[in-house]
DNA sequence: GTGCGGCCTGTAGCAACTATAGGGTCAAGC
DNA sequence: GCTTGACCCTATAGTTGCTACAGGCCGCAC
């Protein structure tokens, strides 16, 4: 299987498939006579897995986490679980921030008077007086 | 007004003042007779003005877009209201994104078994199979 | 033999900073 | 008058996770 082939079949970019190699978290192919990468189904099953934790919102860095762990066998699966929960309390955070900024940006919105830019009430509300008040 | 104390003032660090001068947001300010930057208020107002654009997740761009909005008087109110409304829009989609994201990885997570990596259900659930399942 | 798609390497670019190296300035204290 | 330390200066590289070139092979059809 080339290149090419691997990333239509995972919807991944070949450009990033070769960066995946290059960091370190897909290991390099064997190559043909023409020194064009050659991948089996070892490397379509590892990538899959990439491109689902991304998916997921993992970072490199928790992919790589992950990837060592479910290499090594003997390790329990509570330190999967454990990556697992750190990163939904992440993404928890994460909703809870975007939902504080949407009640300001809300507030700020909607008392547009439709006059000129000095009367505007959300560059007012952008600026350094109303900054202290929050 | 030396970086530091604007710096402090604004709760930005130094290096961020200096990157914001760098892209054309703030404008050079004057200088000591020792080359150190010399800022008054106006500096004060419109870093404060992109700060506050920033916490309130505008990109560069987008506070680039509305700082050129308030300084030119002439145009009307509604410009930023639509630049404001713009970005509501794209936090709810990014809130949308991520309760779905939740929702999936919630799933996933709490069938930890006890045992090892091989029985390991998250494992399971990111691998090549359970990715054709969606 | 030549055209085209696909592959190769290596480097630069994106957002939005952050950090480091290697220096200069300024006020206080001895 | 000299040192110490906090502050400032420039310039460059690093961060994350890719994406996009530039410039050049490979393989196959016509």
């Amino acid at each position: 299987m080339q290149i090419g082939e691997l990333a239509r079949t995972t919807s991944t970019k070949v450009e990033t498939i070769r960066f995946y190699e290059k960091i370190g978290l897909l290991p390099e192919p064997g190559r043909t006579a023409g020194n064009y990468r050659d991948y089996g189904a070892a490397h379509l099953a590892r990538l899959s897995f990439i491109r689902r934790a991304r998916d997921l919102g993992f970072t490199l860095d928790q992919v790589r986490e992950l990837l060592a762990l479910s290499d090594d066998r003997t390790r329990s699966c509570s330190a999967v679980d454990s990556v697992a929960r750190a990163h939904l309390a992440q993404i928890d955070q994460k909703i809870a921030d975007l939902r504080a900024l949407r009640r300001e940006l809300d507030e700020v919105i909607g008392q547009c008077s439709q006059g000129a830019i000095s009367d505007c009430r959300i560059i007012e509300a952008l600026g350094p007086s109303s900054h202290a008040r929050h």
